[in-house]
Order: structure tokens, then sequence, then C-alpha cells
DNA sequence: CTCAAAGCCTAGCACCGCTAGACAATCAAG
DNA sequence: CTTGATTGTCTAGCGGTGCTAGGCTTTGAG
């Protein structure tokens, strides 16, 4: 039974290469780059066995993006427990998020840009996605306000930053202002 | 002369059939679904045709970006100009904004999301991408506040948007709700 | 030792964006 | 009216994509 068990081990390791490799080279050289051909390459196995793991690139996207919103989700934490007061605590969130997201772009893509397959904002939504919510949801809902539901906040609060990092990145906003806008953004947004 | 004249008249007539194409395609079946293949077909065309009129697929993107901006203003101009007082001026505008986004996905994205080969918040940034920026502005400028730059106020107010816009559309957001983000997300910003 | 199962690879499909080069239509010059 | 060059368009093809069928080799149970 022992050989079977190694085998498996064997085989989960791969899985975690294959992850690994996408992200890696998705972040060097954008998704796009990111063919089953040069990922098989890189890992040194032949495309098919791409397809032994995953149903498809797409599903290799959503594993990169899993790992990511649980990165996150303690990126977010970690921010957030060395702040003081609940304006901090937002302030230190939203400059978590988008540094997150300026420093793991492919990564970030992944989670909300591109398609990997995953169901967002349902009961089947996999674990890391609700827990990144939550990680989110945990600071900004003391600063919704009296009356406001405390998800509905976030959700707007987070959609904000997502347009900030997106539209950043993608040229559409200068980089320059970008510390004046979260300021912005976090004193109009949150009720302390 | 006029033969020349005639010549010119009907290529200029073919490019806006390639462009009008594609955005149909792209809003039928998404972006994906537009190859220089199955472009060429619909405008009975063999595919070098359209490389006769832009440089790639990019640039009919960029085409339909355009496009869509000069529509975008216009569809925000007439919402918010038909609001009496800042503060509905701001929720009409919001509301325009995301139902443009909602009713014309394939464009909105070659404006936001797309690589359209176009320069965003640059000197030689095409004119109707000036313009729309310029249609947002006029009604946001007026809830600012003070001592914050109206240009700055806008770059955040649209952001917001389009979070709300991609989140929404991509599934993230569930669109149940997507009245009172709005509505939020105008009372906190906005100052009236 | 046999033989089925499992693991992996080569080769190939239909499609993609894009382009070279052939061919036909057009028009100015002789 | 006849050249000859220019313009317009096409067919065919290049190197790439995601994905898969089918065969070969290794493995491990009976």
């Amino acid at each position: 039974m022992s050989v079977q068990e190694r085998k498996q081990r064997e085989r989960a390791e791969r899985e975690r290469l294959i992850v690994a490799t996408a992200r890696e080279l998705a972040e060097q050289q954008g998704w796009d780059a990111v063919t089953t051909r040069r990922l098989a390459e890189r890992i040194e196995y032949s495309q098919p066995v791409l397809y032994s793991h995953f149903r498809g690139k797409r599903e290799i996207i959503g594993a990169v993006a899993l790992e990511g919103a649980a990165e996150m989700a303690v990126a977010v934490r970690a921010a957030t427990s060395a702040a003081n007061s609940p304006r901090e605590r937002v302030a230190a969130l939203a400059r978590a998020y988008l540094d997150f997201a300026a420093r793991n772009p492919a990564v970030y893509d992944a989670l909300f840009q591109l398609d990997g397959g995953l169901a967002y904002a349902q009961e089947d939504t996999p674990e890391p996605l609700k827990d990144a919510f939550a990680a989110l949801l945990e600071s900004l809902g003391e600063v919704a306000g009296d009356g406001v539901h405390p998800g509905l906040f976030t959700e707007v609060f987070w959609a904000s930053l997502h347009g900030l990092a997106t539209l950043t990145r993608t040229g559409r906003l200068l980089p320059e202002d970008a510390a004046q806008r979260v300021e912005l953004l976090v004193d109009r947004l949150a009720v302390v």
C-alpha cells in the first residue's frame, strides 16, 4: 500500500508544481504566455499530463486564483491587525489590497479578471474565496455606518478598490496620484 | 477626380462596416468569437482586407472603443441634463454609466478591459476618450467637496463605478443588490 | 511469469493572428 | 487603342493555440 501512497504524494507534488509554474510564468510574462506547451516544457512533462490534473487551462487559472485568495486574506489580516483604530484599519486594508494587486498582477487577474471556472458569491463558492471576502468584511463591517448592511458596504468598498487596482494597472489611471485616491476613498466611504 | 472620391467613400464605408460587424459579433458572442476569419466572412471579404484598414485585431478593438466612448458620453450627458439637483445628477450619472456597461458589455470591455492600443490619461489620448471623461467630470466636479481636486474625485468615482460594473458582470457580485450599492456609493462619495 | 492496468508520449485536429505572393482590374501615358 | 504600372483582392501558408486519440512502456497483482 505504501507504494500507492508514494505515488499519490508524487502526483500531488506534481500538481503543485504545475500551479506554481503557471503562476510564475504568468507573473513573468503575462497569462497570454502561459500556453500548455510552454507550461508542459517547464515542468518537464508532455502536454497531456496537464490534462490528467486539470480539465484545461481554465482550471489551472482557477487553481492559481484559489492560492492567491488565501494569500490575499493573510495579507489583509496582517495589515489590519497592526492598526489600532477602525479608520486606520480600513486605510491599512485598502493599502494592503492595492499593494497585493500591484505586486501580484497575474494572481490578481486570475482572481478577479479571468475566468477560472470558479463560483463567486454562491453557496458552492470555494472556501478560500469566501474567506478572502470575510477578511475584508472583518474590518470594513466596523465602518459601514448605522443601518447599512456590512456585507453590502464591503461589496461597495471592494468594488472601489478593484476599480482603482485594474484601471491603474491597465494605464487608465496614472499611478502618481494613487495614494491620494485611496485616502479620498477611505475618507468618504468609511463612517468612523 | 470623382472616381477617386467615390473609392475613398466606399473604402471609408467598408471600414465602418468592419467596426460595426466586429462590435455586433462581440456583443453577440463575446470578443473571443471575433476572429479575423469570422469577421472577414461576415463582411464578405477575405482576411487580408482587414489588414488594409487596421494593423490588426487590436486596432479594431480600439476603433470599437472610440465609438463606444462617444456613445457613453452622450448617454451620460443625456441622463445628467435631465436631473435638477447636483445629488440627482450624480445618481443619474451613476445609473447611466452602469446601464451603459450592462447593455454594451463588449463595447465596455473594448473601452476599459481590453487592449485596444489606445493611450489613456495622456496628452495624445484620443478626443472621444478625453470627452467621455469630461462628461463625467462635468457632473462629478460639482460634488467633489471643498479642497478636493475635481479631477481626482472624478477618477475615484469612476473607478468605483468601474469596479461595480466589472465585478457584477463577471459574476463576482450578485446583480440583485446593484441598485442599493449605487445608492450607497453616491450617498457616501458625493458631497452635496 | 503472465498479463492487465496505469502512466506517459508522439502525433495530430481544428482553430488562431497575420502575411507573402499571385492574379485581376483599373487607369495614365504613348 | 495599347501598353505598363498601380491598385485591389484573393489563395495559400506560417507558426502558434487548446486539446485529444491512440500507442508504447513501465508497473504491480495474480
